[in-house]
DNA sequence: CTGTATCCAAAGCGATACTG
DNA sequence: CAGTATCGCTTTGGATACAG
């Protein structure tokens, strides 16, 4: 089904929205990763969330999805050209962020 | 409640996650803009959800409301400092989201 | 005109058990 | 180890009616 945009930050909120999805890209920013790895990483997320998360990023072109054939399954992950830059762009909304707390709420941790 | 945040990309998607509040920030993006005005300009909305979204926006400082006592009332919302530097932001991602959908989508319109 | 209150459907998220 | 399936809770979004 085709889905309408009304500007271009939704197309962006689709990719990387979610409780899971910048955490995952920002896991992968230094090199590919095997899927138990990633459970470690991702503190908190479950098995069947990291996987659908990992099959859309990985639809939308973001990551790719490399298995070698062995026993037992050994299956990693990484940055396609695409989600490298948006984890630049991702480094910029992270720094807002971060000035705005920093600025809002000065006294928490 | 307190929210414990992963990394700073989650308080941003707090901002402006969700279906509206991108464009309510960019319409405000050029002055301050009546509520009625805003109902029409974002197209789509209802009045439940504008109203909503106003207040959680007023709430986290991105946006100011004025109101004109007066009858019929009459109020209007404009961006803040906050608001405005994250504008900014906005129109980085939505660069970068025109791009992705150009490259990866170079047929459609 | 601006804002509130209900009610309801859909999506997101998570615990758990299971398969190759 | 990697991935699938089921079920249920919670959150989000939306239609509608109403009040100041």
């Amino acid at each position: 089904m085709k889905k309408i945009y009304n500007n271009q930050v939704e197309v962006v909120l689709d990719l990387i929205g979610g409780k899971w999805k910048s955490h995952i890209i920002f896991h992968l920013g230094s090199g590919p990763v095997r899927t138990g790895e990633l459970i470690r990483l991702v503190a908190g997320i479950t098995q069947k969330m990291l996987i659908e998360q990992l099959k859309e990023l990985e639809r939308d072109g973001l990551i790719s999805r490399k298995s070698y054939n062995q026993v037992p399954p050994r299956v990693e992950y990484s940055l396609t050209n695409y989600g490298s830059s948006l984890k630049d762009i991702l480094k910029v909304v992270c720094d807002w962020g971060d000035d705005y707390v920093k600025d809002r709420y000065p006294t928490a941790k």
